[in-house]
DNA sequence: CGAGTATGTGAGCAATTACTCGCGTAAAGG
DNA sequence: CCTTTACGCGAGTAATTGCTCACATACTCG
């Protein structure tokens, strides 16, 4: 019935300490950025980190926690860029405000594609439920104010409601960048097109009642 | 230097060495439903198929290789079925074969969605380059006979290639259908219009020059 | 039947890996 | 100082798991 926690277990209440889980923050990044999931053991992200292993356990209550900080911070490193680069186009069309949008999403993920994708492969498999929900709730908060923003140029849709609209539209940029990723080296041209027209065409619809 | 081959060691010759591939298959098939990845090592299938793990490598030079046939056996039924659905509805309106189809999509996928998902992730994490590219072919290309279809009514998109457009569809079907499979128990009704919008406004979109 | 071949067995090896624990060292603070 | 607490260490443990191999049994065909 114990429910594993995933919260860190111990706070660091000294500078040395806050420079340890930092260090083991960076290591986890650059392991998963640099090895994919293959590497990502315990054993080797403190190695790189250069701590040890009983270190590593004293602020991770297990390997878990480790993965859920590490979305945790990435996640929050996306809401950040996506919430500024909404607010940056509220005054365009929305059409010129989507381009926007996804050309940002495009330059994030293939910034890092393995890294990127490490995170988003590990975030399904793990016990989630409801943790993460802060920093995934923040993405589509941006979207939802993205939304309200052109509330005039856009149709109703009775069948959903706003957060599905967002969710679903996160879901589609992260397929649509993630395939393109997974492949050939840098993004090919016909990406930003397919899927500003993903984008436009869920939320223009034309046609469907 | 070497590649691990995924290709079957050796064909079975006999109506024994067949059923037992079979079990082995099967056996798979439902560990993967009943415990996703978690249950998925060689020892728990030869277990559950009645079998022992030597018998499982006669016919599987490792592990990689009995995943990588799951997959396309399952991707074979898909596309069997993905292909009579285009068939049936190459008559109908562009908006309702899309309709069908996206039925088809969801029920197929809730059928069994704890097995669904995991080969989902299993195909992710291969080394699969550029094999399964017959089964997944396959399915790209009974999108393909549908667009073609339903020429007459679509609208040219010159920044991408027919095949870039369905695998776009399937990625899009996939990702929406899954996210809500991956929660609760049943489709919710959203989704079949959410799918149905995201589908149609991609071959539809207004305005996107 | 009998030799050759196909198929089946399962104990066990080797490698990986999450995680613990007993013990050092640095800082705090009285 | 010297006690107390925070921090760090890393060899070792227990569990898992992919896979092999030496051997047994079934089937085929002359």
């Amino acid at each position: 019935m114990d429910k594993p926690h995933l919260e860190a277990r111990k706070a660091p209440k000294q500078a040395r300490s806050l420079a340890t889980v930092q260090a083991i923050l960076t290591a986890g990044a650059r392991v998963l950025a640099q090895e994919s999931l293959a590497g990502f053991n315990t054993n080797r992200i403190a190695e790189v980190a250069g701590v040890s292993v009983g270190s590593l356990y004293q602020y991770f209550p297990n390997k878990a926690a480790l993965a859920v900080a590490l979305i945790d911070q990435e996640r929050e490193r996306l809401a950040v860029a996506l919430e500024a680069a909404v607010a940056s186009v509220s005054d365009l069309p929305l059409l010129e405000g989507l381009g926007r949008l996804a050309r940002l999403a495009i330059e994030q993920q293939f910034q890092d594609p393995v890294f990127a994708a490490a995170l988003d492969h590990e975030e399904r498999r793990l016990p989630l439920g409801t943790r993460l929900a802060s920093s995934e709730n923040r993405l589509v908060g941006a979207i939802l104010q993205f939304l309200e923003d052109h509330r005039d140029e856009l149709i109703t849709f009775p069948d959903a409601s706003p957060e599905e609209v967002a969710r679903d539209l996160l879901l589609i940029t992260r397929v649509l960048v993630e395939a393109d990723a997974h492949g050939g080296q840098g993004a090919p041209p016909s990406l930003h097109p397919r899927l500003v027209r993903a984008l436009a065409g869920y939320l223009l619809a034309p046609g469907v009642a």
